[in-house]
DNA sequence: GTTAATGGAATGAACGTTCATTCCTTTTGG
DNA sequence: CCAAAAGGAATGAACGTTCATTCCATTAAC
């Protein structure tokens, strides 16, 4: 097992338990025992509690970004970008959930640093771009971009919500997967008739 | 000042902390600073800090649901209907700010009992049973009601959000005023047009 | 054999809470 | 009316506990 791996340990067992119980409620000694090492193991690979936070909450933000950015169809029309950026939400979302849910919790958190609020522009300013460009050409309604940011990324978040709370956080059967799948669906076709309507 | 005006006090000051800070970095001594009182008394209002989430809580749930149910206007449309949640709804917001980012940031946080539940539940089901109705009525979109509450209430969240962190919790000047009323007319509008879109 | 990594007991600061005491208002006795 | 007594609210120093962090003996790597 190599010193890398020990530091994912860490990241994932904090991640877990933050997303769970949030960043001030989560111990050290409740990481320590998750990621099944010792107390002075962790400082060799964080300065502090608030050093994973922040190295948590950028590994998350560059995780979502590099899967929304990989592979984007740029030269396609706003409904595939648009779909695009749904699908790999979806994705994202139902592989680990407790991610977006951690960083909704977080987002605006004291302890985040410069950087990880910059990494949070940064996906933020990828879905505002998308929103003002679709403006631009007329294809979205006008007005505040945050409107529409707030209804995509606020059904997102509440969406979590629901699969966070509906099984304490256990692993989503097939019958819960398929219902948010439809909950995603609905969402979809949803935001975009707000997106577009006129 | 009676002894009641003295809970209220602890109560304002507990809302203004939590909202900024959350429950759990928000620390009694703080508190007792805001509230201009002594470690002791905060003790003969509470049983204990988590005592002082609960009841805050549930006055703030009652408080929102007293403002949205209070002359609701149950025989006329589901436009009206719909325009009256808002209007009620951003009069809260604006007038409170930190009442709903409280109510966001601490929704399924541990520490919340049975009754604070119960609480959110009340309000959760007045606007799912709203939109129930729309369905039934065929005025709005057919689906999973949690869509649409999502796109409501996360959009409102998100704005808030924006209040909130755009002067640090101060209070808003009237350009401020004037951009959220814009942006909460867009939202309305633009939720309607998801609402009722076919 | 040397260096780096690990474990876990030890540490001290900070936390929520308590409680003996003080203060102030209200009641009682004459 | 006034003075004394009582009652309840408020105080803040002190307490036990819990937390993040450190230290150092032990183990693993090469």
């Amino acid at each position: 097992m190599t010193s890398n791996d020990k530091e994912t340990l860490i990241l994932n067992a904090a991640l877990q338990l933050f997303s769970e119980n949030g960043y001030e409620a989560t111990r050290i000694p409740q990481i320590i025992k998750k990621a099944g090492i010792s107390a002075g193991t962790i400082y060799r690979y964080f300065h502090n509690k608030e050093d994973i936070l922040n190295k948590l909450f950028q590994r998350s933000m560059n995780k979502m970004l590099l899967s929304l950015t990989a592979n984007y169809p740029h030269d396609k029309s706003f409904k595939d970008q648009f779909d695009f950026i749904f699908m790999h939400g979806e994705k994202i979302i139902v592989t680990n959930p407790q991610l977006i849910y951690f960083i909704a919790k977080n987002e605006f958190d004291r302890g985040l640093n410069q950087q990880s609020h910059q990494a949070f522009m940064k996906l933020f300013d990828f879905l505002r771009n998308f929103i003002l460009k679709g403006q631009e050409a007329g294809v979205f309604r006008q007005g505040n971009p945050r409107v529409l940011s707030a209804l995509l990324y606020g059904g997102l978040t509440f969406i979590v919500d629901f699969i966070i709370h509906h099984n304490n956080g256990a692993l989503l059967s097939e019958s819960d997967q398929q219902n948010i799948h439809q909950m995603y669906a609905q969402l979809r076709q949803t935001c975009w008739d707000a997106f577009t309507a006129k």
